[in-house]
DNA sequence: CGACGCCTTGAAGGCGCTCAATCAACGTGG
DNA sequence: CCACGTTGATTGAGCGCCTTCAAGGCGTCG
């Protein structure tokens, strides 16, 4: 079962505030509210469910540590993971609005997530409104980063399609600083890659294999450094924009 | 060009308000600020650009009659459709937020909609906190339909995949009042929906006539009818769990 | 050291793609 | 009223990416 433990460096909610203040100035009593935001931090196992598709929710997390994917099952039980979720996100932030889960949520490896009920949560947006605008604008980046999975998985074959993902985590990572010299720890494995991708571990396999023959990966043991990050862009007919990042050098 | 003409039935934003009404109450100045709201209707053409990638929205639009998809284009010049809406959806809802496009909205057959204002829609939303949430949810059942796509399309083969989409349509449309008897109007190539389902326009063509011989579905010019959609359903391993429809008997 | 998880490799087959030609429906202009 | 062009649906043949089904290797940990 899940430990509670406190963080260490920052309060949990300087991830958030750091993240809603790259879109706009945050005045003082918006952080003010925002850091007195009650939330409950748990460690998490790998593989650990955070909330299954069907449930309710009453609460939503925000991801301090590690990793968390959307996913989801065919009735053939077939995999087929939607998002990955990089420190500051918020992976179930829909269900402010969306009770009934539609997906399940869960870790890559272990994390580090803090709860924040949604109680709290819409007290504060309707004291600020602008907080509103700000949570209403993650969603939407969650929304324009599915459309273009949607995009990579429909039109592009598997060698492309993982480097535009490399690519995608590469830059998100990169800009809340969980990046360095172009490689990033990432505790998933091939089989894990291969639902996001919609393609089979074995072929995965085979793709990374070509990636790193083409030296544009290094690839061991939950770790993944990008050798040309130009050269991926191309391969993986990358582009940011999708994104939406603000104060991005790399965007 | 497209020409501006006045709608006969309703006012435009009778669709709106309808469809947010599914959700909650609205209370009568809710309702006053909603038909209030100006309206600039304009009639489209098939295949009509809305608005493309890259550009800057000032304004929303609101579909009316027919239909629009999302759509993107891979540096190959490969097409994938992301989306489709019917009348009462709002396609670029998440320009309000994120002004530059991500992605580019175009018109299905001819079509009509109906362009808001972002700061009047702003202004309704800080008058009546409630619309905001109303919006807001919408834009999440958009992400959640984006999330079905992935799957679909990640893990299903083509059949399915087409079996699946067909459901959602039929059921989306229903909901709108948009599908008599289990069959609806849609001015869509074949072309088209292979650029949705991620296919080849020949192999769409060759799923459809299975689906035809397997007696699922009839097509012909524009116009599609459910024989049988329970077993569509299983075909397309279909649950409108997603789709988040409230007060729906099929659903 | 044995077991387990994950990565790796091989061979065979199928789903869907590519390329190309034909057909059907419709609108247009002569 | 018909020849013609255009657009979309249909069909065929061949090929290739990716899957499926195995088996084997390798590192980690009890």
């Amino acid at each position: 079962m899940p430990g509670v433990r406190s963080l260490n460096r920052h309060s949990p909610n300087t991830l958030m505030i750091r993240k809603l203040e790259s879109i706009f100035k945050l005045t003082d009593g918006e952080k003010r509210v925002l850091q007195d935001l009650p939330v409950q931090v748990e460690s998490l196992r790998a593989e650990q469910d955070i909330i299954r598709i069907g449930e309710r929710a009453s609460r939503s997390c925000l991801l301090l540590e590690g990793f968390t994917c959307v996913y989801k099952l065919t009735s053939e039980g077939k995999r087929q993971i939607m998002a990955v979720h990089v420190p500051g996100d918020m992976p179930d932030l829909q269900s402010l609005h969306l009770k009934v889960m539609d997906i399940s949520i869960a870790s890559i490896g272990p994390s580090v997530v803090g709860f924040i009920q949604h109680d709290d949560l819409r007290e504060a947006c309707e004291q600020y409104p602008r907080l509103t605008a700000a949570l209403w604008r993650e969603t939407l980046v969650d929304a324009s980063i599915y459309r273009d999975w949607i995009l990579n998985i429909g039109q592009r074959s598997a060698y492309p399609r993982v480097a535009h993902l490399l690519c995608e985590l590469l830059i998100r990572l990169k800009a809340v600083g969980f990046a360095e010299d172009d490689s990033f720890h990432l505790p998933i494995t091939q089989a894990e890659l291969a639902d996001a991708i919609g393609i089979t571990p074995v072929h995965m396999n085979r793709v990374f294999q070509a990636l790193r023959a083409d030296e544009l990966i290094e690839a061991s043991r939950g770790k993944v450094a990008i050798l040309d990050e130009r050269r991926l862009r191309e391969e993986g007919d990358f582009d940011p924009l999708y994104l939406h990042l603000i104060n991005s050098v790399s965007a």
